[in-house]
Order: C-alpha cells, then sequence, then structure tokens
DNA sequence: TGTACATCAGTGAACGCGCGTTCACTGATGTAC
DNA sequence: TGTACATCAGTGAACGCGCGTTCACTGATGTAC
C-alpha cells in the first residue's frame, strides 16, 4: 500500500519534471518549437513515454498554464494583503492623492516583480505566448489573464475605500495595471544579455511610476467629475 | 532590356507573394511554426525556388519586421499631423487639461487601429512575436519598437508646446503609451470570433480612455511640481 | 542578321533527419484466494 | 505462506510523414561578336 504511494508519487514526480523541462526549452525556443520527443528527452525519459502523463503536448500546455494561473493569484493574494487601498476625499490634493496610489502600485509591482523572479519562465509562457499555440492553451490563458483582470478589479472596488470610479472605469484601469506591470517587468527580460539587478529595478521602478499616473489621472478625473 | 526589367518585377512580385503567404500563415498558426515548405505551397512555388529569394526562412523573417517597421513609422508620422499637442498653463484646470490631451490621443489611437486594420497580420507579427522566432529577427523588432518609442519621445518634446516633462519622465510616457495602444488594439483581434466591428470600435475607446488617464496624471503630476 | 555564350528564376528527384504515434513488451507492485 | 492474476510507468523497434537542403536541369532572356 505504502508502495502503491510512492508509485503515484513517483508518477506525479515524472509529469513534473516533464513540465519543468518545457518550461526550459519554451524560454530558450518558444512554445510552438516544442517536441514530444525533445521535452521527453531533456526530462530524461523515452518518447513512449510522455503518453504515459499526456495525451498530447497541449495537455501538458494547459497543465502549464494551470500552474501559471495558480502562481499569478497568489501573486495577487499576496500583493492585496500588501497594498494599502487609496481613501481619497474630495479636497485632498494631488500630492496627497499621489502619496496613497504609491501604497498601492509598490507593493503591486513589486509582489509581481518578486513573482516573475521566482519563476519567469511560468510568466513568460502566460504574457508572452498567446500565438502560435493551439485553441485550448489559448483559451486557458485568456480565461486566466481575464480572471486575473476581474480579481484586481474586485480589489480595486473594495467599498468605501478603494477607487471611487464606476465598475467600467476601473475593470478598465485594472485592465491597464495588468497590461503595464507585465509588460513592464517582462520587457527587462527580454533585451539583449545585459540582465542585471540593476537592469531589473529600474525597470519596476518605471513600471511603477507609470501606474502611478495613469492612477493618479483616474483619480484626478472622478474627483472633477465629483467637485 | 525591358524584357530584363519586366523580369526582375517578376522576381519582386514573387518574393512579395512570398512575404504575404507567410504572413497569412503566421496569422494561422504563428512565426515558430512557419516551414519553408509550407510558405512555398502557399506561395506556389516549389520548395526549392525559395532559395532564389531568401537564403532562410528569418531572413524572409527580418524583410517581413522591415515592412512592419516602415507601415508603424507611417503610422506614428501620420499621426504627427493630427495631433495636436497640449499646450498647458500652469493655472488650467483638470478639465481643461483633459479637453487638450484628448485631441493628442484621440488621433493617437485612431490611427493606429486604422493601421492595424488595414495589415492585422504585419502588426500582429510585430507586437506578438517577440519569442519564438531566431535572434536576429527578434532584435530587428526589438531595434524597431525602441525607434517607435524614440519617435514618440520626440513628439512629445516639441518644444514650447508638448507635455512639460523631463526627458525620462517623456520616454517612459511613450513607452506606456505604445504599451497601451498595441495591447489594447491587438487585444480585441485575439478574442473567440466575435470580432464585430462594434468590439473593435470598444477597444478603441477604451485605449483613448487608459491613454488619457495617463497622460493627466503626468500633467497633474507635472504642475503640482511646478506649481 | 546569325551564332555562341551568360544569366538566372524556377524545377523535380533525391537525401537524411526528427517528428508523432503504434505496438507488444518488461518488471515492479498490489490483490485474491 | 504461496500462487496466480491485475495494474501500470516506462521501454525500444518500427512506421510513415513533412521537413530543409543539394543537385543537375530547363527555358526564357540578354550580350558579344
Amino acid at each position: 500500500m505504502a508502495s502503491r504511494n510512492e508509485a503515484k508519487q513517483q508518477k506525479e514526480k515524472t509529469s513534473r519534471t516533464l513540465i519543468e523541462s518545457a518550461l526550459e526549452l519554451c524560454a530558450e525556443e518558444g512554445y510552438a518549437s516544442l517536441s514530444l520527443r525533445s521535452v521527453a528527452r531533456k526530462a530524461g525519459i523515452a518518447p513512449t513515454s510522455f503518453y504515459r502523463h499526456f495525451r498530447e503536448i497541449d495537455e501538458m500546455g494547459v497543465a502549464m498554464a494551470d500552474q501559471a494561473k495558480d502562481m499569478l493569484n497568489d501573486w495577487l493574494t499576496t500583493a492585496r494583503k500588501k497594498m494599502t487601498l487609496p481613501l481619497i476625499k474630495p479636497k485632498d490634493t494631488s500630492e496627497q492623492i499621489l502619496t496613497s496610489i504609491k501604497q498601492l502600485t509598490r507593493p503591486f509591482a513589486e509582489t509581481f516583480t518578486a513573482c516573475f523572479n521566482d519563476n519567469p519562465r511560468l510568466i513568460h509562457l502566460f504574457f508572452q505566448e498567446r500565438t502560435g499555440c493551439a485553441d485550448p492553451l489559448r483559451a486557458a490563458i485568456t480565461d486566466a489573464v481575464d480572471g486575473l483582470i476581474r480579481n484586481l478589479t474586485e480589489i480595486l472596488k473594495q467599498p468605501g475605500k478603494a477607487l471611487p470610479c464606476d465598475a467600467e472605469t476601473t475593470a478598465m484601469i485594472a485592465e491597464a495595471m495588468i497590461t503595464l506591470v507585465s509588460r513592464g517587468i517582462m520587457e527587462s527580460s527580454l533585451s539583449p544579455g545585459v540582465q542585471s539587478v540593476e537592469h531589473a529595478k529600474r525597470a519596476t521602478e518605471t513600471t511603477i511610476q507609470k501606474l502611478n499616473l495613469l492612477l493618479l489621472g483616474a483619480l484626478i478625473a472622478k474627483q472633477t467629475k465629483q467637485g
């Protein structure tokens, strides 16, 4: 009985090795260049053994996307805890508003950076591979990104202390925030060779600035409408 | 002699057919899935004839990227002519600032949309295929995007009437603008089947709103610093 | 004007290779009695 | 306890296929004399 469990654990381990190998190959050559044989080779198993784990390469792709999805939702949960949501009063000056905003944007971007550093390949797959992959994978990624945006929208809508915008505007801001943070952080890892710590830090700071301006604009626009 | 020219023109035409075929296949399956044979097949020539035009598939890829680059630079030139740059005075209210901004963001986004509609596949290649392609192509795309951002930065810096921000901030804003407009407009074409005209229009409007908030934030932040 | 040669886009046969997939097999483990 | 059977991750041989690439060729066109 114990050994039966061990066997199951062994299978799980091989599956994880396959996914890990696939992510490495993805980072080198892109998802579309993956082959069943190359993944199996990298994982150290026979090509035919692949079928004991996945019916086809894209089934593994969906598993990878699911893993990325979980990671990103964890990110947002972590970020949420650290983010202080701006409580804006109608008469706040723009400096006061900006100060509030920074307590939201910095944890947001820094947690994403940390998450990206923990597993760059997984996040890369997620935000870069929406082309050149089969429909199910593309659908999985699109769904997950939409979910992420919806979660962020909910966070921003927290009653009484969040963005005082209507639902549609809040969703739009959430979308822009996800776009800016994902492109901003990932961009820094695409550039040629020079991937210093300095470089990554600068990318985070630049991203935070972009988010600051976006949110400042949103709050000022709202304040204007109200006032 | 006349026939000699005709022959050259014929060759040029075949090259263009090859690129056109490649772009179609790219849109369906992604750049990494291109094969010399599939491109030749679609173009209606023998696989071996491909070598009369390009030494390898990636040489054609670079040609495609160059074409996209030209198109995008044309876009920015066209957009520039239509964009009225905001002339902000220190005492302008945020409504006044927003009104000025809209005369910049709308032409910017609408011209991009028009450009995208004219040749979606070319722009798709450009903003979506930075992974899963060989180094020279990736380098070509990165260079071209950087150039685009630099051009936009120059536009925004036009003395006396443009964004009154320092060079670094302006470059950051230009980068965010390119990110938001490219992702925003392209996103609408990635979603499942339902690519109605309505959908595309909404994407443009949403993108314009995002740009408005970003620029409003930038100008308010600057105004605050100055005032 | 006629003849011999050069150029070059496009061709079809042929090659070796990595691919996805099938199949019958192994050997470790668990189960029934 | 021993024996017969079931399960199942992993295997290696074999298949047919599309791929990139080579090669010698064709046939239209231009050039030299």
